[in-house]
RNA sequence: GGGCGAGUAGCUCAGCUGGUUAGAGCGCUUCCCUUACAAGGAAGAAGUCACAGGUUCGAGUCCUGUUUCGCCCA
């Protein structure tokens, strides 16, 4: 930056800009609450929580501009706006980057142990957390940095502890052996939503299941039952045969006795209406032990659970010869040797859902374990109520459906993980097996001592609390609950919850439980949902595709605005977008539109200045000079406003409602492309144009424009801040320097220290009247540039022109300046009356009720013009017959609103009268 | 199987409670380096709004059905 004020360069560098203003911004502790005062209402969001170690994607980018993007609207209107910070720390995930870099390092966590692998998990943690933060700040995340929380800091921590203790107190903890995910790889279980199913092509085995004291050559339904299975390594786990009641297969079978294949196992056969007859075989192995159906009908039946897998995916000595091989390995050979028994019947292709775990997308075995569960439904019931009863909303709306079926078929939620990163379960054993739950170790030895009548040696159970466990606390817990913070009390509940649709249920449904149950209270009362981010043709990102969009590149190579802009207009609630570069690049473009807007008029204003201080004011600085001179006195602009002005100052009004509508109903997408074409479509491309004569005019003509581009360009400015905050600070700097050294007021009278404290323009009057005239103006000006650029007149060159304006007349008159400054004409040759007589070699067009000529005898060709003529007449006759139909109907006149009749008489006129103007202008070219 | 979303210009997408001639960006055609901006300006071509019914004075928008694609749940 120079030292000029008025002197800004060519394009907008926003490299230059974002880093220094972000700093600037933090260093005045513009992203705490408290600059809005004491009194100030909270608007609070909290972070939906990075994983600490991860690096940014686009999710987190869309995150990050739409809660920025709310925040800084609610800063701006003065509220106490407080977006709470924070990592998690992502329990899986970051257990398995660290013993993947342990595996490169040559050890393993098992080598280390407890103690030092969680030392490893913790430098890990603060080596990477900076970055994912940093990327965070480069967005522009005006957050509190201060309140910066970490699911697994001390507060947190002791936050999920108490947590925990109370549910189980509440008698909605308990321990159990159950049917869980169990992933192998990761040794550990995992909860319902943490499994994805994915269709995949396999074998569905058939087989015969020998019945006892039969021979299998006795046939099918005699001395065996057909079964089929996708899984034939737990045939080794049966404990029964399932038919249905009602199947006259099998129906006479039931109560006997099946040998489980290679075991000779007894097993009865069952009947349960759960069997399918006309899926596989129409009978059923029942497999309580590794399966999730079989295992509730084993509930159902009595059944016995045999489990014949490890907790690594091989075999144990209940799957006796196969003991100790792989799942897939035994399956090969068990089927092997059942064909060697002539069990085999035959084997088909077949289409099945295959469970995986979403982390690191390996089989899940179903198997039985001992885990903690949470009883989830009072919970359930309390946060049902609280979407009912309209407390909390979800945006888009459509997704409080998917809410409540979830809520209504939730079960019990298995929290325990076999993991080492995480908040490790308060639960104490005893010598006897006694399990003690407390806040602490202390709080438990005194359980213990309590229970035994005297210390007891104490064991921690090993496991630890599923990730989203913690996260469910994360709207209060990050105010300092349990305490009973002044945070907590100021700024919970917090406001807004905003995040993507893909995390309803992991987080979004457990935080309403869970804040409804501690706090007694909703966490939020809006849930904003946004979709996900696809690359250009609709793919989703993803590494194998190479087709990732790093937001990092992006900003790299367009900043952080242009990529925020495109995340914040190309999408809408709960959609998928598609992200196109393209677009970022017009985004980028745009704010170098807004940099010249401004540039534009600081140059202007520092002209103007210029020539004041040649003038007079001898010996005094410029701003004094002016300063004085405009704040004390009306007089240097009670010019009267030009037609331009006026309409401009009526858009602006428009906009300033529209956008301020749009916030407040959640259309931020639509908001902003009504800021984009105001600023773009017509402060640009109209007022400016315009502006360039009023500024040659010079004197108070000159100072006025100036005024009012000023508060156009603040008032514009602020509307765009929640979108491109940095481009729009750095400018609005700089619009604010240019015109405090000239004395020129902002849109509502003061300049602030910056954009980001700056109020929410207020909205003014609009001026439909105006706006018409000016309408009018603009098609009379493209109807002439088009006929410029239909007969080749060169850009340079200035016309003639003769409008034959009617009742216009008096406007056009007026505005003739306005409009031979846009279109090129030549006043010297140009006339405006109610009627003229127009030459029969011009080119003529009928435009906002005017007939404009333009006698081009050099380049006109009679048979062009007529044939011209003759469309727009057919265009005319076409609109205005079918306006005249509309408004000919009994029905419409009836029923429409009044402003929609008049509307259509107005048009209706409008086409006639064009068409009655066309016909004579053919009609002498004709005769 | 149940639910939800999407199908609008060559491409990527808007279009709020139904109401002028359905919009934008990119791309395309023609012209222009005019002292805010070539990351720009002017003019232009381009859409039977997936399909079929229906409600209504009026449907891209509401209802029903069909179809293609995607997602969620079981």
């Amino acid at each position: 930056m120079t030292n000029n004020p008025f002197d800004m360069p060519k394009t907008y560098d926003f490299d230059a800009a974002e880093g220094r203003l972000y700093d600037w911004w933090e260093q005045n502790g513009w992203f705490k609450p408290e600059v809005a005062g004491p009194d100030a209402k909270p608007f609070v969001i909290s972070i939906p929580p990075p994983n600490v170690t991860g690096v940014l994607h686009q999710g987190h980018a869309l995150f990050v501009a739409l809660e920025d993007l709310m925040i800084r609207y609610a800063r701006m209107q003065g509220k106490a706006a407080l977006w709470v910070p924070g990592t998690d720390h992502a329990g899986i995930a970051t257990q398995l980057q660290v013993e993947r870099k342990l595996r490169n390092e040559g050890t393993s966590r098992e080598e280390l142990g407890r103690e030092r692998f969680l030392e490893a998990c913790w430098a890990w943690k603060d080596e990477k957390h900076s970055g994912i933060t940093g990327q965070i700040r480069r967005l522009g995340a005006s957050c509190d940095w201060d309140r910066e929380r970490f699911t697994l800091d001390e507060g947190l921590s002791r936050a999920v502890a108490e947590a925990f203790v109370r549910l189980h107190r509440m008698g909605l903890i308990y321990q159990s052996e159950y049917i869980v995910n169990w992933s192998p790889g990761l040794q550990t279980a995992v909860s319902d939503v943490e499994v994805e199913y994915s269709e995949e092509q396999g074998t569905l085995y058939y087989f015969k299941y020998p019945l006892a004291g039969h021979s299998l050559d006795e046939g099918p339904g005699k001395g065996y039952i057909p079964v089929a299975t996708t899984r034939p390594e737990t045939i080794l786990g049966d404990t029964a045969v399932a038919v249905h009641p009602d199947d006259d297969r099998y129906r006479h079978l039931i109560g006997s006795t099946c040998l489980v294949p290679m075991l000779n196992r007894t097993i009865p056969v069952i009947h349960d209406t759960y069997v399918s007859t006309d899926f596989g075989t129409g009978a059923l192995k029942i497999t309580p032990g590794h399966d999730p159906n079989d295992f509730e009908i084993g509930q159902r039946h009595g059944l016995a659970i045999i489990n014949v897998m490890n907790k690594d995916a091989t075999l144990n000595a209940e799957a006796g010869p196969y003991a100790g091989m792989e799942r897939f390995e035994a399956r090969r050979k068990l089927w092997e040797d059942m064909r060697a028994a002539g069990l085999v019947i035959k084997e088909e292709p077949y289409a099945l859902t295959v469970p995986r775990a979403q982390r690191g997308g390996e089989i899940i075995e179903p198997l039985i374990s001992k885990q903690w569960f949470v009883n989830t439904d009072g919970m359930a019931a309390l946060g049902l109520a609280a979407m009912r009863s309209g407390a909390i909303q979800i945006v888009p709306e459509r997704f409080t459906k998917v809410y409540y079926h979830w809520l209504e078929n939730l079960r019990p939620w298995c929290i325990s993980r076999q993991l080492w990163w995480g908040h490790r379960i308060p639960a104490w054993y005893g010598p006897d097996g006694t399990v003690f739950v407390a806040r602490s170790e202390e709080e438990a030895q005194e359980q213990a001592t309590k229970h035994y009548g005297k210390p007891a040696a104490l064991e921690q159970d090993p496991d630890v609390l599923d990730t989203w466990f913690s996260s469910g606390l994360w709207p209060f817990s990050t105010l300092g609950w349990p305490d009973d913070t002044d945070d907590l009390r100021r700024y919970y509940p917090t406001d807004v919850l905003e995040t993507g649709y893909d995390i309803l249920f992991f987080w979004v449904a457990r935080m309403i439980m869970q804040g409804l149950l501690y706090t007694n209270d909703i966490p939020f009362h809006t849930v904003y949902l946004h979709g996900l981010v696809r690359d250009e043709q609709g793919r989703k990102m993803s590494k194998t595709f190479n087709n990732v969009i790093d937001p990092i590149e992006v900003m790299d190579e367009f900043g952080a605005d242009a990529l925020r802009f495109t995340l914040l207009t190309g999408s809408t609630p709960g959609n998928d977008m598609n992200l196109s570069i393209d677009r970022v690049r017009a985004n980028r473009n745009f704010a170098n539109k807004i940099w010249n807007a401004t540039r534009f008029t600081l140059a202007n204003l520092g002209r103007m200045a210029e020539e004041q201080r040649d003038r007079g004011a001898e010996g005094q600085a410029v701003s004094e000079s002016l300063t004085s001179d405009l704040l004390t006195s009306d007089s240097l602009i009670s010019e009267t406003p030009t037609l331009a002005d006026r309409w401009i100052e009526s858009r602006l009004n428009h906009t300033i409602a529209e956008v301020t509508r749009l916030f407040d109903s959640y259309q931020y997408g639509e908001a902003g492309r009504q800021a984009y074409e105001f600023l773009w479509g017509e402060v640009a491309d109209w007022y400016i144009e315009i502006a360039k004569s009023q500024f040659d005019a010079g004197g108070d003509t000159a100072w006025q424009t100036a005024h009012l581009l000023v508060r156009v360009l603040d008032q514009t400015l602020r509307l765009l801040h929640p979108f491109i905050p940095f481009v729009t600070e750095d400018i609005w700097q700089q619009l604010r320097a240019g015109a405090l050294a000239t004395g020129v007021p902002s849109g509502d009278g003061d300049w602030p220290e910056a954009l980001i404290i700056a109020s929410w323009p207020q909205t003014g009057k609009r001026t439909k009247r105006i706006e018409a005239d000016f309408e009018r103006i603009q098609e009379i000006v493209r109807a002439i540039r088009n006929a410029r650029a239909e007969y080749n007149v060169s850009p340079g060159r200035r016309i003639g022109a003769l409008f034959s304006a009617g009742k216009h007349a008096e406007l056009v008159q007026r505005e003739l300046p306005v409009i031979a400054g846009l279109a090129g004409l030549d006043l010297e040759h140009t006339s405006v009356a109610e009627s003229l007589e127009i030459p029969a070699k011009a080119a003529s067009s009928v435009a906002g009720g005017v007939t404009v000529a333009l006698p081009l005898a050099d380049l006109v060709d009679i048979d062009v013009e007529l044939a011209r003529l003759r469309k727009e007449l057919a265009n005319a006759q076409k609109m205005a017959t079918s306006t005249a139909a509309r408004l000919a109907n009994p029905g419409f006149v009836n029923n429409a609103p009044e402003n929609v009749i008049a509307g259509a008489r107005q048009q209706l006129a409008e086409w006639q009268a064009k068409q009655t103007q066309i016909e004579e202008r053919l009609a002498a070219l004709e005769g």
